[in-house]
DNA sequence: CGAATAGTGTCTTTCAGACAGTATGAC
DNA sequence: GTCATACTGTCTGAAAGACACTATTCG
């Protein structure tokens, strides 16, 4: 019988098997209209070459927790400060890494494309931002087109409920635009009507005191009062 | 420049710093109209004696994925063979697990406490079910106060936009007895009239020919056909 | 009968969907 | 003027909340 401080002190991690454990994101952004995600070339063994979703160790000495390591991967490749950061759920089983039984805790991020900081950002020349449409029809390393796939489902989700993709909207934008914002990640069209409705009883949006010529009419310009994270509309969206 | 096959030949995941990965989980039932949780006396280092929610290490031999690992503690500890379970999310920083930076994948499962099989558990002397009340006022292990806060969280989400609950019932019930259970949830007492409306226009209960007699007046019984884990009503409840 | 529990009728309110209508500016 | 885009007025319908009402059984 031990007491806790020698079971310490002969404790020692790598007596365990334990699985191989990393971080992936599903950075979105919204760019020409289409849903899209920033994919990276893997310069490692295994799949080395092929394209993947960012993501890899926690770094168990600079990291405090999974979501700093999560806010870390996400600025090293997109130069990008504070964006909206959720995690989706955690993969596991023996087949998904050639390397043996790997977990993946996958997060996805919300990012305006304008906003990318291409100075800050390590190895931009192996990234690449591709439609999630086109995404799921190239080869993927591992079980990333199933992880895309996941986080496109939370968004979606999220879209129907709440107004999360003025996350994705440039700092000031139109209701127009914030409307074809949502009907892009949902795949369908929304009534105007209703959809202003929601969007203005939300109260999460301040009309500012300019407006934007795209095409005929003048429309008025909006941002976001930063309330969108947590808002819930009272009904769901009935697709 | 080595080929993946030679990387793999020299690949010893041991030389690599990884998390401490483990898999938790938060079982809830109805126990004398409370929401009660499943503690387990931890008969290990570290924190051996102290009271803790069901987990450990994934058996990297025996199970196929997470899930996998997930419903065999479940089965060790309550026999139960087919609840709902459902990942809540997961957290990992260095200082929860006096052992080092660790990382749990939290589920939480629903089971009706009739369904309980002592003769297929192990251990059942160090088991104990506890309300959530006085779960969260009791010394436990790690962060496992906080780790029920979250399954807690997600569970009454859950409830006020899906018929969730129906899971903690058992096989024959009342709509008086499932509001009950529903309330007991929320902790808030919900009309009635809309709260019949709500779960009859699911289409998620059947009818039986049973009746029970609860004090006065005899109540009907029904019984779930096993739709309600997907099931989402059309609107949230307002809380 | 009264008390207690089960269950209903129906009015109001809220908010999404439908859809026709108006407003503004480029040409 | 026309056309395209921005935006509104207003009706309908679905479903939740409020609350008074009826039904059944025990004692």
């Amino acid at each position: 019988m031990t007491n806790e401080k020698q079971f310490l002190k002969n404790y020692n991690i790598h007596d365990y098997d334990i699985p191989l454990t990393t971080v992936d994101m599903v950075i979105f952004a919204i760019i020409e209209a289409e849903l899209s995600v920033l994919l990276v070339k893997r310069d490692e063994h295994p799949e080395k070459g092929c394209l993947a979703i960012p993501g890899g160790f926690i770094d168990l000495r600079k990291d405090q927790d999974i979501d700093v390591a999560a806010y870390r991967k996400l600025f090293e490749k997109t130069g990008v400060n504070s964006p909206y950061l959720e995690q989706v759920e955690t993969l596991g089983n023996k087949k998904r890494d050639i390397r043996g039984w790997s977990v993946t805790i996958l997060y996805y991020a919300l990012i305006d494309i304008n906003k990318i900081n291409q100075t800050h950002t390590e190895n931009s020349e192996r990234c690449q931002w591709v439609s999630v449409e086109q995404a799921l029809k190239m080869p993927l390393a591992f079980d990333h087109k199933l992880l895309i796939t996941k986080a496109q489902n939370r968004l979606v989700e999220k879209t129907r409920y709440t107004a999360l993709p003025v996350e994705l909207m440039p700092e000031f934008f139109t209701l127009t635009e914030l409307q074809n914002t949502f009907e892009t990640i949902l795949g369908k069209k929304l009534p105007i009507k209703s959809f202003r409705r929601r969007i203005l009883a939300a109260n999460i949006l301040e009309p500012t005191d300019k407006s934007k010529l795209s095409g005929k009419r003048h429309a008025q310009l909006f941002k976001s009062t930063g309330l969108d994270r947590k808002y819930y509309f009272p009904r769901t969206l009935v697709l």
